[in-house]
Parts: structure tokens; sequence; C-alpha cells
DNA sequence: TAAGTGCGTCGTT
DNA sequence: AACGACGCACTTA
């Protein structure tokens, strides 16, 4: 606290770690100074974790959680979410930036395959750092990486927990080919 | 049909 | 230089 700049002290927000609980466990986003910046998938440790308190976050924060936990839940429920709070993606390359802009772009119940998304930013033949990308992707759920599955409409892989991508896939009334 | 092999391709580490 | 949340062609059963 006593050595941070001036600079720091004005515009820079203390990244926060916010849970959400739902019913398919407790969640726990992330934020920086430019918005939401992570979003765990709930696990076992997660449940007993010290959720740090939302009272004690900045307003600015509270807003954008706020918006967070309502568009977690409806994609949750199958819905696609009115408002999605600020993203900042900007861990990610600028491809794997390129990648996760396209993603948002996947409403609920469309699909869009690897090679689809390769082709949706210009680089065609990209199909399998595609694939890297989406696991490298930090907001799962609200950047819909669970939407591009493989060709032919086959599901493809996961990252996390495979059952994932099937859970939100069928709740959002999507079909695949086994 | 289903399952397995090999290879091209590209971004990331 | 090695490794993938891929895609495609091509074998086998």
């Amino acid at each position: 606290m006593r050595g941070r700049g001036i600079l720091q002290i004005m515009s820079q927000t203390k990244p926060a770690a916010l849970s959400i609980p739902t019913p398919d466990g407790v969640f726990v986003a992330h934020y920086s100074d430019k918005g939401l910046c992570g979003l765990e998938f709930p696990s076992g440790k997660n449940k007993t974790e010290i959720q740090s308190d939302a009272d004690a976050s900045p307003r600015q924060i509270q807003l954008w959680h706020s918006a967070t936990v309502k568009a977690l839940k409806q994609v949750l429920s199958g819905k696609t979410p009115e408002k999605l709070p600020p993203l900042d993606l900007s861990s990610g390359t600028n491809f794997q930036q390129q990648v996760w802009r396209a993603l948002l772009k996947i409403s609920s119940v469309k699909t869009l395959s690897y090679g689809q998304v390769a082709e949706a930013i210009g680089n065609p033949k990209a199909v399998r750092a595609v694939g890297g990308a989406c696991g490298a992707n930090p907001i799962p759920i609200l950047v819909p990486c669970h939407r591009v599955l493989a060709a032919h409409q086959r599901l493809g892989g996961f990252s996390s927990d495979p059952n994932w991508k099937r859970t939100l896939l069928t709740r959002e009334r999507v079909q695949w080919n086994s």
C-alpha cells in the first residue's frame, strides 16, 4: 500500500476475485482495472475458499460483477445474455484475442467449427491453432468457446471437464454427432 | 460404418 | 524443436 505511485493510485484498481454461487457450483470471477479478466469453473477448492466480500470492492467492480453474475446465470440456463460486463482480454496474444472476439459473435443455439473460426479471422489454415486459443480462453462460458465444434458437427475437445461442453450445449439445445 | 494411421499447418512455449 | 480442444485422405475390419 505504501509503495504505490500516484499513477497507480489514480488509474489502477486492485485486482479482485469474487465468487458466484450457482446451482452448478461456485464460480470465481476475476477483475482487472479494465473489466472481467477471468472466470473459473467451480472446483472443490472454490467451495471452501474464502470469498472476498463484494461489499469491500470498488463500486465499479460491483457493477461489473452484477452484470457478470446475471450473464453467467443466463448462459447456464441456456439463454443468450443480454449484456456482458466489459471484458479484459489483454492477457492473450494477438491471435488469441482475434479468436476470442470471433467467439463472442456466436449466439446461443449456433455453433461454428474450428475451421470456420479460422476462416472468420482470415487465417483459414490456422485450424489447429484456433483450438489452442480456445483452450487458453480466460473467460469460458461468457466467451463461448463451448460453441466451437469439430468438423461435421462432432464434439471436439474441451480443456476443463469435457462434460461442461456437453452440458452447456445441451442446455442451448445444440445437437452434435457422436 | 467405425476405428485407426499419417501428414499438412499454424501459433505457442 | 515439440506439442495441440483440427481436418482430411486413406487404410483396415
